[in-house]
DNA sequence: ATAATCGCTGTACCATACTACAGAGTCAAG
DNA sequence: CTTGACTCTGTAGTATGGTACAGCGATTAT
């Protein structure tokens, strides 16, 4: 006996319980079984797909994308050599945002040394961190 | 002569001038000076920061926390200790994004590859991508 | 010099992603 | 065996981040 109620995985995913319903009702989760008084009976794995949900929202994916993600794996081996293709382009947009995140990081690891130096910033390296890169003349 | 129009900024950033003037709203823009006949001014720099805030955004920061890193820039040389420490606080932040990013394309990756070889997939590698590391027993 | 285009303010509306009830049934602990 | 916490459905409200006019003046292209 595993099945755990809403409330369970609302808790242990650290989400509310209206929005899994939120979520269920947009189509983002598919129905749970119920039990005979109508509650729905999820189980563990629900959570790992809650917690997924909650970081990739964190790192800027849509509602729509993460469903988008949750359908490349239920397709896979449907249709092999097209998921592939939409997977890859999930690939590089991901490796665009790490670069991006780098970029910002670096930016802002340089503002705390400029901080402990001293001197005027002409430049602000936060702002230009996420410029399209350009040759240099 | 180098003030742009609030059009071509626009254009320019790739992003709507009803979107501009909301910044501006919000605060999260500050009020570019006027010409005689009321036009906003831009300085080239504003394609910079919209540019930066476009893509902050895909990044998953809201307004809010964009508006923040650009608050700590400005208050660089004032408060030089506390604004270190709201530096690392983003940058810890930053890194957790890179790292659960990082762990997705690797679960994709391992999907595609998967798609190429064949058999059943027990357990679906986007899904643990981002869970919580657990000790192995 | 006169349209077409652009800019201005102000207000209203929209999509996304929740969040909060109301009103009724269910379950578990003391 | 009741009382308080939990669940259900359904509907409505909220926060965020825009987007779209209307109604007017400024500018630019022909």
């Amino acid at each position: 006996m595993k099945a755990l109620t809403i409330g369970k995985v609302a808790k242990q995913a650290g989400i509310g319980v209206e929005t899994i319903r939120f979520y269920e009702r947009t189509g983002l989760l598919n129905e749970p079984p119920r039990n005979n008084s109508g509650y729905r009976q999820y189980p563990p794995e629900a959570v790992v797909k809650l917690r997924f949900i909650k970081k990739a929202k964190q790192l800027g994916f849509s509602l729509q994308e993460i469903g988008e993600l949750f359908n490349l794996r239920r397709q896979q081996d449907a249709t092999c050599g097209d998921v592939r293709i939409r997977a890859e382009e999930k690939i590089t947009n991901i490796e665009e945002k790490i670069r991006d995140l780098t970029r910002m990081k670096d930016a802002l690891t340089n503002l705390t040394c400029q901080c402990s130096g001293k001197g005027p910033v002409s430049k602000c390296p936060i702002l230009t961190a996420l410029e399209p890169e350009k040759e240099k003349p």
